[in-house]
DNA sequence: GTCTATAGGGGGATAGAC
DNA sequence: GTCTATCCCCCTATAGAC
C-alpha cells in the first residue's frame, strides 16, 4: 500500500501496475493479487487509508492546539512535503484528471476524501477568520476551494516548472488570508 | 487532432488511443499513423496548436482592447467553457499529471504553454494593479501562479464536487482581486 | 491516403502447484 | 501466501496491398 500510495502519487491510477509493485517488493505479479484481487480495491484501501490518516491528524492534540495561522502552515507542509518528496501530487488532483476512466468505487473515495478536507479547511478558515487571525471576502467555503485547488494545481505546475513555482503559490495564499 | 484534443482533456495522455480516435473518424488505426506517425508527435501538434491558439487570442485586439477586469473573466471564461463543455480539464494540468510518464517532447510543450499563460496573466495584473483595477498583495508573478493553478485544480475538482464548486473557486477569485 | 494484417509489448486477472 | 503459467484484452507501431 505505501508503493502502492507513491505510485499514484507519481503517475496516476492508470500510471502505474502491479508489476511495478511487485518488482519493488521482490515477489511476483499474483501475490499483490491475493491481498488485493482488483485495482479497484487496492486503489480503495490506499484512500480509504490516506482519509482515515488525514482524520487522525487533525483530530491529534498536536494539531488541535495549534494556532490558526500554525494550522494553514501544517496544512501548507503536507503538500511541500509531497513536493520534496520525489515530486509527487496530490491523490486527490491525480485522481480527478483520470476521473472519466477509473472505477466507480474509486471515484467515490475521490469525493469524500476531496470533501473532508475541504470541510476541515473551511472549518479553520472561519473560526481563524472569527478569531481575529485570518482575513478574507467571500465565505470560509469558497476560500478554501480556491486554497486547496490552487495548491493541488500548483503540485503539479511545479513538475514543469519546478519547486519554486510551488513555494510561489503557497506564500501568495498565506499573504491572502493572514492579517 | 481536435478529437485528440479533447480525449487528451477528457482522459489524459495514456488515457486514449488511435483507436479511440478512428474510431469517432470512421477511419481505421492506421490511418491516423500515417499523418502523426507516434504518439508523442500527435501530442506535440495538439499543443503547438493550442498554443498558436492563445498567442493570436490575445494578440486579437477584440481582447486587447477589453478592460483589465474584462481580460481576467475573458481568461476564466476559456476554463468555464472546459468545465461546461463535458467537464474538460485544462491540458497543462492533465499532461502535469502525467508528466513522468509521458515523452520528453511532450513536456516541453507543456512547460512552453504553462510559461506563456503564466507570462499573459502576470502582465495583466501587473498593468491591471498599476491602473488601479485590481489590488493584492505580493507580486504579480506570484498571485498569476495562484490563480492559474487554482483554476487547474478547480476544473479537477469539479469532477468529484461538481461545477458550483469550480464557479465558487472563480469568483473567490475575481472578489480577491477587484477593488 | 486508407486499408488489412500483424508484430511485439504490457496490462489485469485467474488456476493450480507448492 | 507465494509461485509458475497462462488467458485475454488493449496498446503503439509497421509492412505491404490497393
Amino acid at each position: 500500500m505505501n508503493l502502492a500510495e507513491e505510485l499514484l502519487q507519481d503517475r496516476g491510477f492508470n500510471g502505474f501496475s502491479y508489476a511495478d509493485i511487485a518488482g519493488q517488493l521482490g515477489v511476483k505479479n499474483a501475490a499483490i493479487h491475493y491481498h488485493f484481487p482488483s485495482k479497484e480495491e487496492l486503489g480503495i484501501a490506499v484512500i480509504k487509508r490516506y482519509r482515515e490518516r488525514f482524520k487522525l491528524w487533525v483530530n491529534n492534540s498536536r494539531i488541535k492546539d495549534l494556532s490558526y495561522p500554525e494550522k494553514l502552515d501544517w496544512f501548507f507542509n503536507i503538500y511541500s512535503d509531497f513536493r520534496v518528496n520525489n515530486g509527487k501530487v496530490c491523490l486527490v488532483g491525480a485522481l480527478e484528471v483520470e476521473f472519466n476512466s477509473i472505477p466507480e468505487g474509486l471515484r467515490k473515495e475521490v469525493e469524500y476524501l476531496n470533501r473532508e478536507t475541504l470541510v476541515w479547511l473551511e472549518a479553520i478558515l472561519a473560526e481563524g477568520r472569527e478569531a481575529g487571525a485570518f482575513q478574507f471576502k467571500g465565505t470560509p467555503a469558497s476560500k478554501a476551494a480556491v486554497i486547496y485547488s490552487s495548491v493541488q494545481g500548483a503540485l503539479q505546475m511545479a513538475r514543469a516548472l519546478g519547486t519554486k513555482k510551488f513555494c510561489e503559490v503557497v506564500e501568495q495564499n498565506k499573504q491572502d488570508v493572514l492579517v
